[in-house]
Parts: structure tokens; sequence; C-alpha cells
DNA sequence: CTTATTTAAGACATATTAGTCTTAATTAAA
DNA sequence: TTTAATTAAGACTAATATGTCTTAAATAAG
């Protein structure tokens, strides 16, 4: 297996994000459908993807003609950090690298210290990056959000 | 979910492992079945868990009464970066977070850059590491491989 | 008001990972 | 040389994650 730390769910909804905001300028609403199809991702698993964003005000919907998502809260105001945490839950960081409960600076496990570095960066870095930011750069540098 | 990067697998032979270099001073062979009971992971799970590592040179194994493994390389010449590349492939550390096939430097994601340089890192933390590091570290810290 | 379009929700199916069990092969000790 | 102990290997089962399908609810347009 090759390094993932976020579930299908999460990339699949990320890369949804990544493309809405990359074309944000157009109409007010994106279906979903067209997402799905774009990004060749799974129309339902994209749906159920991207409730979680609607449901924490990430999002806005709109069901019938002419319908989808669209920004709520500003993507600007948006941090790759506040989506992860709620697509994966509040207590994505508070694991241990080995599985164990509890495990923490009471009782820690061998590996408790590079493990916290570890963490501390990526939140970091996630905390530093907004949803706008990688939208203006997807598009001044045509970056890719789907296989070839 | 919580962050996790390695698989279950993984988790419990890299426990084991670092519960035989915590207590390497002893018997030549520590047996599977002893290890699997101290850490409480599934004995034959664990067995096939670490085959990989006797196959790759890491462990040596002897079946029979007072059978069990043992390091074959010196602990202080293992790091935890050899470990890992063994237990899940040569390939993870080459990954894309979105999982995108053949993301690179040609044909980027738009996160391309902050992945690689988080991959960067963790190969980095896990380079440095040596298995007798850590079973120093357990052994005079008290550090605990098991949940409570 | 009716129809077509779209998201929402949940049941269902499939694939992958995790874990168990059985048998075989090896080895040390009696 | 027989027996018990142990790893090796593989079939099998269970749990979880992933993906599909059906129906319901909402909404815009005619």
């Amino acid at each position: 297996m090759s390094l993932r730390i976020f579930s299908n769910s999460s990339v699949y909804a990320l890369r949804a994000l990544m493309y809405l905001v990359s074309r944000r300028e157009k109409q007010k609403y994106i279906s979903i459908k067209e997402m799905s199809e774009t990004l060749d991702i799974s129309f339902h698993f994209l749906t159920k993807a991207l409730q979680p964003l609607t449901h924490k005000g990430i999002l806005m919907s709109s069901r019938g003609p002419a319908g989808g998502v669209s920004f709520l809260k500003a993507p600007e105001e948006v941090t790759l950090m506040e989506i992860i945490l709620i697509l994966e839950g509040e207590d994505f960081f508070k694991s241990c690298m080995l599985g164990l409960e509890g495990c923490g600076h009471q009782r820690p496990c061998p590996v408790h210290g590079v493990w916290m570095d570890i963490k501390s960066i990526l939140m970091k870095e996630f905390s530093s990056i907004s949803l706008a930011m990688i939208g203006d750069k997807t598009v001044m540098q045509h970056l890719r959000l789907m296989n070839l």
C-alpha cells in the first residue's frame, strides 16, 4: 500500500471542493452531476461525501433545476484543516502512530514524540492553506484534479 | 476516522520489533507466541506480519522448541524507514495526496508541493530513527507497547 | 399545477482489510 | 527416534470501507 492519510470519501470531497473553487466565478450553483462526471467520481458517492460540508456551513446546496452546490463560507476563509476536521472528524489528529488507546504525555508509546512532531507539521501546513489559494493556483498553473 | 498511515499488519509488526529490541539482551530467540500474548495481538496474524522481515534479512527465525525470531541485522543498523518500506512496499512514499495516477513534477495536482514536503519530512524522520534507539528509549523510560 | 431536474437519505452489493483456523514443515529435547 | 514446540503457508471467515441503486423531497421552469 502507498501512503494515504484520508479516506476515499474525503479525497473525493476535497477534489470536488478544489474543482468548485477553481471555477467559482461562473454560475451560482454547480451540479454534483457535472463534478462527478468531470472528476470521474461516482455521483451518489460524491453526493454523500459532500453532505457533511453543507451541514457544517461550508457549502450550500439547492435541489431542482439549476441546483447544485456552492460556497456558503468564502473560500478565502476556509482552510484545508477545517475541511479535514469536518470530513474525517474532530479527533483526526489525536491518534497514536501505533494505534494505542490513551497514548499521550502521561503514558506515551516509544514514538509518541516523533508522531506529535509530524502531526504538528501536518496541522500547521493544512491550517495555512485556504481553498481560495488552491483554486487560484489550480487555475493559474492549469493543475489537474483527475486522472488522465 | 483518525490519522493512521500504516496498515494494522504493519503496526503489529512494528510493535513486535520494538518489543523484541527492547529485550534483546535475553535469550537468542523470542517466540512469536510470547510476543503475541504480551502485546495482545493475534498470534497467527503476527506470525504473518513478521514474515516479510525475515525474508528481507532483518530477522531470523527458528522453528521448534526454543524457537522464535531474533535480529539478523543489528538493530543499530535498522532504521524505521527500512522497516516501513519492507512492510508497506518500496513505493510507500510515492503517493499523491489526492490519489492521482502519475502525479509528479510534470503533471502535478494542486497539493503536490505540500505533499512532497510532508513526505520528505516523514522520510527524514523515519530514516533518522533506528530500532536500537527505540529499544533503549523504551527500556529507560518504561514506555508502553500495548493497550492498558 | 405539472413536470423535469436535482440533492438527500438509506438500503443494498462489492471489494478490501483484518483476523481465525487448519495443516505442514522444522527443530530441539527427551 | 519419537514427541512436543514452534514457525510457515494457505484456506476460510468477519469486519470495514467503498460503491451502486432506489426512493423521497425540493425547486425551477413551463
